[in-house]
Order: C-alpha cells, then sequence, then structure tokens
RNA sequence: CGGAGUGUAGUAUAGUGGUAGUAUAAAUGCUUUGGGAGCAUUAGGUCCGAGUUCGAUUCUCGGCACUCCGACCA
C-alpha cells in the first residue's frame, strides 16, 4: 500500500486522555481511535494486525476441528433466564434494552447461552457429537470502569469456541487439544515465551476448575506465579499451599509477575447443558446430557498486549507474522528520478499488499520517525546516496541492524 | 459502585475577573532534501447550562466528558 494513500496520520504527541502505552502508541501511529472511554474503533493499520491475528487463530481452530460461525449480537432474554444469568444482579456487565413492542434484549456480553440454545436444533444423537464451533464477535460488556487502553474495553473483539461432547473423556481430550492449540496461537503471534497456562478459580462461569493464558505484561491486571521450568504458572485468587501440592509442586518453584489474561478455556460439564435442555440420545438410547467446554481469545486485546510487551521508545515493534506488512519501503527524496523509479519497481515487485510504501512528499527524518513508530519489522531505504553503491539498505526495526543489501536479497523476506 | 482529579485551536500546553499566548498540525509562496527543515503570509480556541459581577475562560453551583486510585473483572 502507498503510504500517500493511507487515510490515517501519525501524530507526534500521544493524546492527554490516554495514560497506557498501548493506547497511546496505536492512537499516534494511527491504528486505532478512541470513540468514548473503553470503546475504539480500528482503522487501516490497525484492522490489518487484528486480521492477521484472526488468521493465526482460525488456522489454529480449524485444525482441532472447529467450524467457523458468527452469532448475533442482540439476544433473547428468555434464553438467559433458563440459567438465571438475565438479572443485572447476577451478571453486572450486561448493556440492554428494548424492542418497539417492549420486549427485552440483551447485548451479547458471552455467547455459552445462545449457542448452546441454537446447538438444540442440531444435535439429537450421538451421531451429532462432537461439534466443535467457533467465532470472531464483538462482545459488548458494561465494564463499571474501562481501563489500560484496549486491553480492558467495553466492546472488543473476542475469539469463542465451544465444544459438544457426548462424554466426559472426549470432552477433556478436546480440552487437551485446544490448550496445545492456543499455545500454538500465542508461539506464532510472538508471545509464546512469556504466556502460561495458568490454573485459576473457575469464576462465575463454571466451579469446577478453568485455565487462563497469561501474557506477562506490566500494564496486566492480574498477578501470577510463575513455574518457569514446567511453563505453568497459578492466578493468585487461587494460589496458595494446598492448591501448589495438589499440583505436584512446591511453593518454592514460583515466582510473582503482573500479566495479562489473553485467553481462557473453562468446562462446564453437563451442567449448562442440563439447564438449557440439550440432550442426546447415546447408543442404547438414552438420554444424556451434552458436555461443554468454552475457549476464549481476546483478539483486541492481544494487539494492546502486544503493544505493550515489543514497544521501545520510538515506537512500535510488531513480531512478524501479525505485522501490518512485511517491509516498509522509504524513498528518500532527492529530485533524481531514478530513486523514485527504483522504489516503484520493488513496491510493485515485493507486492503491493506486503509493502508499505512510504511515497509521501516527506523528508527523510519525517519518514524515519513515522516507519519507527508503526513498528512494520523491516525497513528498506532507497536514497540516491544507496543507488550509488548500487545497494539498498536494510533496517531491522527491532534491533536497530542495518545492513547493506542487493535488491534480489530483498526476496527473502516475503 | 466508592474516592480523587482534569476539561483552553485538529493535537499538546501556558495564562488571566477587563482584546487569550506558545509549539505542532493545516493552507499559500519561496528555499531545502538521510533522523520529525527554514523564512514569510493566512486561518483556527476557553465543554454545556445557571448564578455572582459593570464585565466570567478565570469565582460558585449543576450537568456532561475524560483520567487516575480502589472495589469488580467471564
Amino acid at each position: 500500500m502507498r503510504q500517500s494513500q493511507l487515510f490515517t496520520k501519525t501524530r507526534r504527541e500521544a493524546p492527554s486522555d490516554e495514560t497506557s502505552k498501548n493506547a497511546q502508541l496505536l492512537i499516534r501511529a494511527g491504528f486505532i481511535n478512541k470513540e468514548m472511554a473503553g470503546v475504539y474503533s480500528l482503522l487501516p493499520l490497525g484492522f490489518k494486525v487484528v486480521n492477521n491475528i484472526k488468521k493465526i487463530v482460525s488456522e489454529e481452530m480449524e485444525r482441532i476441528g472447529s467450524e467457523e460461525i458468527i452469532m448475533s449480537t442482540l439476544q433473547n432474554k428468555e434464553t438467559w433466564k433458563k440459567t438465571d444469568r438475565w438479572s443485572d444482579e447476577k451478571v453486572d456487565v450486561w448493556f440492554k434494552s428494548e424492542l418497539k413492542n417492549g420486549n427485552d434484549v440483551g447485548f451479547g456480553w458471552s455467547h455459552e447461552e445462545p449457542i448452546t440454545e441454537m446447538m438444540k436444533s442440531f444435535i439429537a444423537s450421538y451421531n451429532d457429537l462432537p461439534r466443535y464451533v467457533h467465532q470472531f464477535q464483538n462482545k459488548l460488556r458494561n465494564e463499571v470502569r474501562a481501563k489500560s487502553g484496549i486491553i480492558r474495553c467495553r466492546e472488543f473483539l473476542m475469539k469463542d469456541m465451544y465444544a459438544f461432547c457426548a462424554t466426559d473423556e472426549d470432552n477433556m481430550d478436546f480440552y487437551k487439544k485446544s490448550t496445545n492449540a492456543y499455545m500454538n496461537v500465542f508461539k506464532r503471534i510472538g508471545l509464546g515465551d512469556i504466556t502460561f497456562i495458568t490454573s485459576a478459580s473457575g469464576g462465575f462461569f463454571t466451579d469446577k476448575f478453568s485455565h487462563e493464558f497469561q501474557t506477562i505484561c506490566e500494564t496486566g491486571e492480574d498477578i501470577i506465579y510463575i513455574n518457569k521450568e514446567k511453563k505453568v504458572a497459578v492466578n493468585k485468587e487461587i494460589y496458595n499451599k494446598e492448591t501448589v501440592e495438589k499440583m505436584g509442586m512446591v511453593l518454592e518453584d514460583f515466582g510473582e509477575k503482573k500479566a495479562a489474561e489473553v485467553g481462557n478455556i473453562f468446562n462446564f460439564g453437563t451442567g449448562k447443558c442440563e439447564q438449557m435442555g440439550l440432550y442426546f440420545s447415546d447408543k442404547d438410547g438414552v438420554k444424556k446430557p451434552v458436555h461443554l467446554s468454552s475457549y476464549g481469545i481476546g483478539i483486541t486485546r492481544l494487539l494492546g498486549v502486544l503493544v505493550e510487551v515489543f514497544a521501545d521508545d520510538k515506537g512500535i515493534v510488531w513480531p512478524e507474522f501479525v505485522a501490518p506488512f512485511k517491509l516498509h519501503l522509504i524513498e528518500i527524496l532527492s529530485g533524481k528520478p531514478e530513486v523514485k523509479e527504483k522504489a516503484e519497481k520493488i513496491y510493485k515487485k515485493m507486492g503491493e499488499a506486503n509493502v508499505l510504501y512510504d511515497d509521501r512528499d516527506a523528508r527523510a527524518g519525517e519518514k524515519f520517525a513515522d516507519a519507527d513508530l508503526i513498528g512494520i519489522p523491516y525497513q528498506v531505504i532507497v536514497s540516491e546516496k544507496n543507488l550509488l553503491e548500487g545497494k539498498l539498505e536494510l533496517k531491522n526495526r527491532k534491533t536497530g541492524e542495518i545492513k547493506m543489501i542487493k535488491e534480489d536479497e530483498l526476496q527473502d523476506l516475503c
């Protein structure tokens, strides 16, 4: 893409009403726009990163057999009454409205109940199980206090997946597969080394157990205790001698860290389906409740966590597989047509979708500063000076390392 | 939901009970072209409402918005 065609602009200064690093940089670089407290729009660059994250997540979910759907945002009160989760006393993040005829509707803050209700139309027999479905859907939650930029919002994009199984064994088997799939996701987006599967209380969803995926991050809202050797962690809320010993470890194995919850998985057992009336007939014609487990990844939250974790004093640093573009092609204006010709040639050759081509009528300093702020992994600098040597300059955004390369060597990057 | 704070130009900030200043962004022209260029010219602002006052951007009250701390957090 030509940078001159990008409608967003970078900003020199951070907005005064944002204190978090993620929101300051994402706004300055033109990835997101703040609509109101806890509500952000995705701009072209931010949308590209989100799509890259979604692509990775999709691949991992499909690999374990999940089918993608998208459920409605408007939700039926009656569905939630079945599990006694319609009232504001039970669920304090509801946004609600009413129809013209006076009936209540809810705005989806979660989809366990609606999807279980929906699956009653499709699951009747053990032949219909297991079923795995996932979606990328905006959740609306009336948080009492939005904070930390896009880490904690009132509207945010979440990937949620649901597994419907005939037996506890199948359910647990999928739970394990999903855990691996989740770790693959975090590895692929660049957070593998600092993301830990974390034991946590079941919380509101279930009194059985749950696991969180926690990424070490100063802006995170959770305190976790990490066992680096075993690559596991325990949330502070259940961290004690007894819990740790049940896991076959001792308190001395763990160290305290701040972390952001980027994923969450939990098992409802048969409880949810019993409440909702989702039963199937087994081989002997006996009616049994379906086992349900649920799996979430905060997609837009990840955007913020990636910025928090990797940014430096010059701006954002995107990991390779989520970056909005592979290359940032920077043309240094000189008045010599050869420079522009060379830049145009590289732009076309490398693939316009892979390259953000800074063709703006701007000075070198401004282009360099913007490129560092936007954080694309590699910057390729085309200038009169470099052309005289028959070379291009390749800068690694993360390390700051600069290499003089030949044009052919660029191919390895895309 | 409890506590605290802040609202001045597109953005970031200064200041004042009596004509509101700077930087940056924007527009025009000229010069410039490797780390957010220079000169000149132009345009642009006190969150909303009420009160006190001869006069309020400034003081008081209310509203709205935003931020922070805590509680909550699926």
